[in-house]
RNA sequence: GCCCGGGUGGCGGAAUCUGGUCAGACGCGAUGGCCUCAAAAGCCAUUGGCCUUCGGGCCGUGUGGGUUCGAGUCCCACCCCGGGUACCA
């Protein structure tokens, strides 16, 4: 007997050899009778190697793009590059070296390692975000949305990062602090591009209903775009220049309440503070107020908890439903971003507003009444009261219908509805990003380069380092061009773009990658769009995923997309993050833990199924290497014990007649078939799958296998195999072949024979007082009353009710019996 | 504060959707044994706690209540951990 000994070093590359040649995983985009499936992870940002989230992600996608083509269908599972951003921009400011060389060395590390973990991915559709072919059509769609007016110039109060000097996207800023690098993040007002994602915010909030995502991912959206229906209002100021009334419209998501304003609050930043406060008591006051609140950090204004501040205005408003003359005030709990930068103050409905009225004294007014007879502040339901008799006693959403057409009828007010997204910035003041395709002509001023001159490559500069303006700014020779409308002398736009938006539609260039005359040929996008399942981490939950919604909303709507694509993400998969010793994995606490030196030692197969094993995928798991180690031995294990089988035993189909043996071998195939296929189809269960594979295999071992005949230990093995190969391809291939001859991967995935999923007896749980007092192998088809019978019959059970009143007997057909005694 | 997750053996986790099989699949670790000159590898057995006359008994899924013949699973209240978010009018 020839000693058989599990080497993944022999066993993968031989395996990869045989895909590379065959080019197993390409797809093209000709007619094909089977469905498509695009099956998509996250790209990669190419930066030092591979992380053993990036072997996560790509181990859980390869097993879906593989259970979906055993499945019948065609599958696009394509790889590239997100390489843009600052990382590689950073490394070259400390080392000079180009951000162009480390992204090259970078993605040949990727490559390398992607390539010996054996992902089944079709290379021919590779890109890189940087390279000029991509970037190129990332321009051509700056422009599609340019002339449609979706992007546009503007000048704003900015978040800028001081350390990374660039100004940063709403989304960008977490807790006051830059989202890259952590740095507390400025305010400065500069001309900036933006794209106009808040015209979509109703159709990215709609559409969230028609696509199967993650709950909370949706959550995550809906809270980030943050509609609020209600109403303008408008409140005349009359005494600060009394020849011009002005108007300030406000926005309330709380109407009902307007008889209940006793004061008005501006925010700080709100342009006519000053002049408002000019020539009364207060106008040094409110200055110096201002100016305190221009220089706190973000992070100390953004404290709910600190006691409100504000000061007068020495001036009045009106409001438009009592006549009342309402004081004004500026305070900083009102922000300039949110609504109109003004708040008509109602303190007996709601919080903020109660704690500014008890800190300056001002007068609170119940308007609503509390059907629990709580105290005010109450921002509840409930019937309106002192406000005027056409609206008193009215329950207060009702109130709230009448006020608003009351207020549209008077010219006074109309319903409106606000939004917390903004617009996404998206220049920044970087060198290695994507080059904005503007030109600025002293003639014709702003002029969009023209489709013909795509792409504007990216020119070599000698500084990176950031000066407060784009280091593009310094290449002259670049900079300095001509006007293609009138001929003069025209500069180009020096900001690059954001990353995020060579990000936001990659997944439509995998569709038709080598297109060099379009960005893509609607009809490949028809072929494969949308993603049919994208996988990737919950960080990008807001961000990226929110960008690309958007940007395939609005290609959409410019007739670019074939009908009907409307989403890019049809399915949604966010999966957890490897810890180690319960922390997050980083270089400065020296828990990396390196796949490549996983992969080296155990080959691809064990770190991939491994983890897949250590949990449920979506959620975090803590690496142990102890884990890799068992995972090793079951893969031998599987891999000797289909070898030995191979050479040893005869290769016969499986018996007619079964004997005990094979009936026990048969079911426990059937079941791992049934257990395996269900766990991949509905939750990506991928642990308890590869747990039914060794229970499949625990079986089979040459001690448990009995008298099973040949046949049906080649069928248990080869079916074993045939269900690991989605986790452990190169493993299942090789044990699947020693063991049939034929190609896994060619193989349509089994199907369980209910024959086998079903028993002719079942275990009878009998029960006394809900405490389990025997089992008794039952006859499936066996009536209530024979069950009954069975179950009183059993000595442990009459043990138990013996010299006690039998109350009741629960039955429950299949299952068990339950014995009532008192 | 609010919104999502989640608390089960020494550890990762299973069962939770649809209440029903002495809860603990599968794996790790541990203990004992076989094999070996020895080791590695492999194989076998045991492994929630306590008690036991070895038949079995009692207790156990964050805490406290409740519903039910029966609760890890459903309901109410609370505690703890993780993530998101933050004066959004």
């Amino acid at each position: 007997m020839a000693e058989h000994r599990y080497d993944p070093h022999e066993i993968e590359p031989r395996w990869q050899k045989v895909w590379a040649d065959e080019h197993t995983w390409e797809v093209s985009n000709e007619d094909d009778p089977r469905p498509k499936s695009y099956v998509l992870e996250m790209l990669p940002y190419p930066s030092g190697e591979p992380h053993i989230g990036h072997l996560k992600v790509y181990s859980v996608g390869d097993a879906v793009a593989h259970f979906h083509r055993r499945s019948g269908h065609r599958v696009l599972h394509p790889m590239g590059y997100d390489a843009f951003g600052l990382p590689a921009e950073n490394h070259a400011i400390r080392t000079g070296q180009h951000p162009r060389a480390s992204t090259a060395e970078a993605i040949a590390e990727f490559q390398r390692q992607f390539r010996a973990w054996g992902i089944s991915i079709d290379w021919t559709r590779e890109f890189a975000t940087h390279e000029p072919r991509y970037y190129r059509w990332t321009q051509w769609i700056f422009l599609q949305l340019f002339n449609a007016g979706l992007a546009y110039r503007k000048e704003a109060a900015v978040k800028w990062c001081p350390n990374d000097q660039t100004v940063l996207a709403n989304e960008q800023v977490i807790d006051g602090h830059c989202e890259r690098c952590g740095a507390e993040v400025e305010v400065r007002q500069l001309e900036q591009w933006f794209f106009r994602i808040t015209d979509y915010a109703d159709r990215l909030l709609d559409d969230l209903a028609a696509i199967e995502w993650p709950e909370h991912v949706k959550i995550m959206q809906r809270n980030w775009i943050g509609r609020s229906e209600g109403a303008e209002v408008t409140f005349r100021c009359e005494d600060a220049d009394p020849a011009h009334a002005i108007d300030y419209p406000v926005f309330t998501t709380r109407p009902d309440t307007l008889f209940g304003a006793t004061f008005f609050v501006m925010a700080p930043e709100h342009p006519d503070v000053l002049r408002l406060a000019a020539g009364t008591e207060h106008e040094q006051a409110v200055r110096d107020y201002v100016n305190h609140v221009a220089a706190e950090s973000v992070e100390a204004r953004g404290d709910t908890d600190r006691p409100k501040t504000g000061v007068p205005l020495g001036r009045t408003v009106t409001n438009p439903v009592n006549g009342e003359r309402l004081p004004m005030y500026v305070a900083d709990y009102v922000l300039m971003e949110y609504g109109t930068g003004a708040i008509m103050a109602v303190p007996g409905h709601d919080e903020r507003d109660h704690a500014f009225a008890e800190a300056y004294g001002l007068p609170i007014r119940r308007v609503v009444s509390d059907p629990a007879g709580g105290d005010l502040p109450y921002p509840g339901d409930g019937p309106l009261v002192h406000s005027h008799p056409d609206f008193d006693g009215l329950h207060n959403r009702e109130a709230l219908r009448r006020i608003v057409d009351w207020l549209d009828r008077e010219g006074k007010g109309h319903g409106s509805v606000n939004y917390r997204l903004r617009d996404w910035l998206v220049s920044r003041q970087r060198y290695w990003g994507c080059p904005i395709p503007i030109l600025y002509c002293d003639r014709c001023g702003m002029v969009p380069v023209p489709e013909d001159q795509l792409p504007v490559e990216l020119p070599d500069v000698q500084d990176y380092k950031p000066k407060g303006r784009s280091p593009l700014a310094a290449a002259e020779a670049w900079v300095n061009t001509t006007c293609p409308e009138c001929g003069g002398p025209a500069r180009r736009e020096t900001d690059t773009m954001d990353t995020f938006v060579d990000s936001a539609w990659y997944f439509m260039r995998y569709c038709d990658a080598g297109n060099d005359a379009a960005a893509w040929d609607p009809a490949a996008l028809a072929r494969w769009m949308p993603v049919d399942q994208y996988i990737g981490g919950v960080e990008h939950a807001i961000l990226h995923l929110l960008y690309a919604r958007f940007f395939t909303k609005a290609l959409a709507d410019l007739g670019h997309l074939p009908e009907g694509i409307q989403e890019p993400f049809a399915r949604l998969f966010t999966q957890g993050m490897i810890t180690k010793d319960g922390a997050k994995m980083s270089k400065s606490k020296g828990n990396v833990v390196s796949p490549a030196a996983i992969v080296e030692r155990y080959g691809s197969d064990t770190a991939r199924a491994y983890i897949l094993f250590i949990g449920p995928p979506d959620q975090d798991a803590d690496w142990s290497d102890d884990g890799v180690e068992g995972m090793f031995r079951f893969l031998s294990r599987l891999w000797r014990t289909c070898a030995e089988a191979a050479e040893e035993l005869p290769a016969d189909p499986p018996p007619d007649n079964l004997n005990p043996d094979d009936t026990r071998v048969m079911r426990k195939a059937h079941w791992a078939i049934d257990k395996v296929t269900s766990d991949m189809a509905g939750r990506f269960a991928f642990n308890t799958a590869i747990a039914a594979v060794m229970e499949l295999l625990n079986e089979l071992t040459p001690a448990k296998r009995g008298a099973a005949a040949p046949g049906t230990i080649r069928f248990g093995l080869s079916t074993a195999a045939s269900l690991l190969f989605p986790f452990a391809p190169h493993t299942a291939a090789d044990a699947y072949q020693r063991l049939t001859g034929e190609r896994v991967w060619e193989e349509p995935w089994p199907a369980a024979d209910a024959a086998y999923l079903e028993t002719d007896t079942f275990e009878l749980v009998c029960q006394v007082n809900g405490k389990v007092r025997d089992r008794i192998e039952a006859p499936t088809g066996a009536s209530e009353d024979e069950l009954r019978q069975l179950a009183l019959a059993q000595p442990n059970v009459r043990a138990h009710i013996d010299g006690l009143d039998v109350a009741k007997v629960v039955v429950v057909p299949g299952k068990l019996v339950n014995v009532v005694v008192r």
